[in-house]
DNA sequence: AAGTGCAGTTTACATTTGTAGCTTAAGCAA
DNA sequence: TTGCTTAAGCTACAAATGTAAACTGCACTT
C-alpha cells in the first residue's frame, strides 16, 4: 500500500473504515450511520463526509446499486502493517527490533500477551 | 507520560525534539536551527514556531541564560512507548500480541529480529 | 551614541481534520 | 399527484498543523 493513500486515512475516518473491515459485503451509508451514530455521536452529515472522503482518497469503493453501497479497498491487515511500519521508521530508526524492546522494557506487553509470543516464537521459522 | 503531552507532538515538532533529545544537553535556538536548516529546509522563522509550540505544550523546557536554553521535558523513551501503545490501542485492540503476529506476518521482521525474539522470549517468565 | 543583527514574540495564511448544515433530486407513502 | 424522507453532493466553519513573515527590543560593533 502506498504512503499516499494509507498516510491520509484520519483517526475518525479510521473508525468507518473499521467498521467497514468488520463488514463482510460493502454497506449502504444507512448501515455505517446505524453503527456510528451510537458509538461514535456523530450526526449523519458527519458520517456523509468521512465516507466522501474516503471515497475521494481512493481506500472506499462505492458501487451503485439502488443507493451506493461502500466497501473498502485496502484491507485492514494492509493497513495495519502499513502504520506499524510508519511508526518504525518515524520513531524507531527504521528498526523493528527496538520497537519490541520497547514494549518489553516499558512493560507494554502483558502476561497473556508473553504466553502467546512464546507459543508464537516457538515453532516460526 | 500524560495522553496530553504526547499526543500533541506533531511530526514537524518531533523533528526539533530529536534534535533535542540527541543533545546532551540545552541547546540555543542557533544551533537548533543549524541543524535542522539543512537537513529540514526550513527557514529560521519556522524553526521558532515549533520551538515556541513544543514549549507552550510543556513538552519542552527554557532556561534563560545568556539567551534561552532548550531541552526536552519528556524523554525519547518515554515518548515512544507512549505512542507504541497509542498505535496499539487504536489498531491491535490493545493487544500487543497482535501488533507483534502482524509484524511477523508481513514481513516486518529480518531474520535477526526473529532470532532475538526467540530468544527473548524463551526465558523470559 | 547610533546602527545592525538576531532572539523572542506576535501575526499570518493555506491546508487538513473534525464536525455538521444546506440543497437538490429521487423514491415511497398517502 | 403531492408531499415527505432521505441519499448524495456541496458548503461551512473552527481548530490544528505546516510554514513563515513582521515587529520589538537587547546586545554587540563601530
Amino acid at each position: 500500500m502506498s504512503d499516499n493513500l494509507a498516510s491520509k486515512i484520519t483517526d475518525s475516518e479510521l473508525e468507518v473504515m473499521k467498521l467497514l473491515w468488520r463488514a463482510k459485503d460493502a454497506l449502504p451509508v444507512t448501515e455505517i450511520r446505524e453503527q456510528l451514530q451510537g458509538s461514535k455521536g456523530w450526526e449523519p452529515a458527519t458520517i456523509k463526509t468521512l465516507i466522501a472522503r474516503l471515497v475521494s482518497k481512493g481506500v472506499v469503493h462505492q458501487e451503485k446499486r439502488n443507493v451506493y453501497y461502500y466497501s473498502p479497498v485496502i484491507t485492514e491487515k494492509d493497513y495495519s502493517s502499513w502504520a506499524t511500519k510508519d511508526l518504525i521508521t518515524r520513531i524507531y530508526n527504521g528498526k523493528a527490533s527496538e520497537l519490541i524492546a520497547s514494549l518489553v522494557n516499558s512493560n507494554g506487553l502483558s502476561q497473556a500477551d508473553i504466553a502467546e509470543l512464546r507459543e508464537m516464537f516457538k515453532v516460526e521459522e
